[in-house]
DNA sequence: CTGGGTGCAAAAGGTTTGCAACACT
DNA sequence: AGTGTTGCAAACCTTTTGCACCCAG
């Protein structure tokens, strides 16, 4: 329970990276929201709010280096601005994501139906698929439920 | 062929919008490059460079509204540019787009793959999908063939 | 004519960077 | 001790906005 953080400590470790408090504090905060989709803001200012005097840049260039070490994922929603989430070492790419249209919420998805589409662009365009990234705009179910109820006293 | 902006033209008149100059110039613009995927910096220099001193806020406003009529659509490669394409009025959602990781090279497909992944969210998240945006990262045929033939020399 | 549209420049985000001070190893 | 990291603030880049002027209908 305790050791959430060893993948990151030994990741750091084994690139002689230096294992100091922010970046402790930052994967935390990722961790204890690891099923929700954090923007860069939102974790900087969890820690300030902590009363850690914690930098955006330092937020910024920690979140790139566990991009890049493949410990987080981003995920771009179009609207401005990013966001963070640790990325599970089980997964062979990324996971797809659900944004409902009216409430904003992100689902997450895990699926390997991509499979058959990864296959064709191989079949068809020669392109060999490493990652992708899927995102399916829509209504979800709690918002679509208080939709039709709504409807229903407006016909009244 | 001349009548390409018949549909922008139409769209225009029936919400009693302005046909204006530069609002042709984009939209010509857009026709000309409809293969490819042009940042909104590309579409303003290349008018600049052909003598038109048409703004950047106003190519950002006439992007946004033939976003909001659905006559193009964005692209976010999650590079930080948004990318812009005459959107196809036959096509039931937008298509998606493989993206090569070596040379940025950027292939439409046209797929309805996802109609399987669409009945699965909705089966089992009661999520009802309204659009979608595929994005598959790898490396294109091109650069597959350059990179095996720079192998086999690095081999001797 | 009249209001929607445009150009300009300033403002507003979000993100990056240079540099001196700091703190892991 | 030495260098990887951090904080700060300024710089950057893309996008938005306010306002006076302009032009399509």
């Amino acid at each position: 329970m305790e050791d959430y953080k060893q993948d990151f400590e030994q990741e750091l470790q084994s690139n002689s990276l230096r294992l100091t408090g922010q970046r402790m504090l930052i994967y935390g905060v990722l961790w204890e929201n690891r099923e929700k989709h954090l923007t860069v803001e939102e974790i900087h200012s969890i820690l300030v709010r902590r009363g850690s005097g914690i930098s955006v840049a330092t937020v910024y260039r920690t979140l790139a280096l566990l991009e890049e070490h493949r410990l987080a994922s981003r995920l771009c929603l179009d609207d401005g601005c990013v966001r963070y989430q640790l990325q599970d070492q089980l997964e062979k790419h990324e996971h797809h994501h659900l944004v409902c249209e009216r409430c904003g919420k992100v689902i997450d998805v895990m699926s390997d139906m991509m499979d058959g589409i990864e296959q064709q662009a191989l079949d068809e365009y020669g392109f060999q698929v490493r990652n992708h990234r899927v995102k399916l705009y829509g209504i979800c179910k709690e918002c679509r439920l208080k939709e039709s109820k709504s409807d229903k006293l407006s016909m009244l």
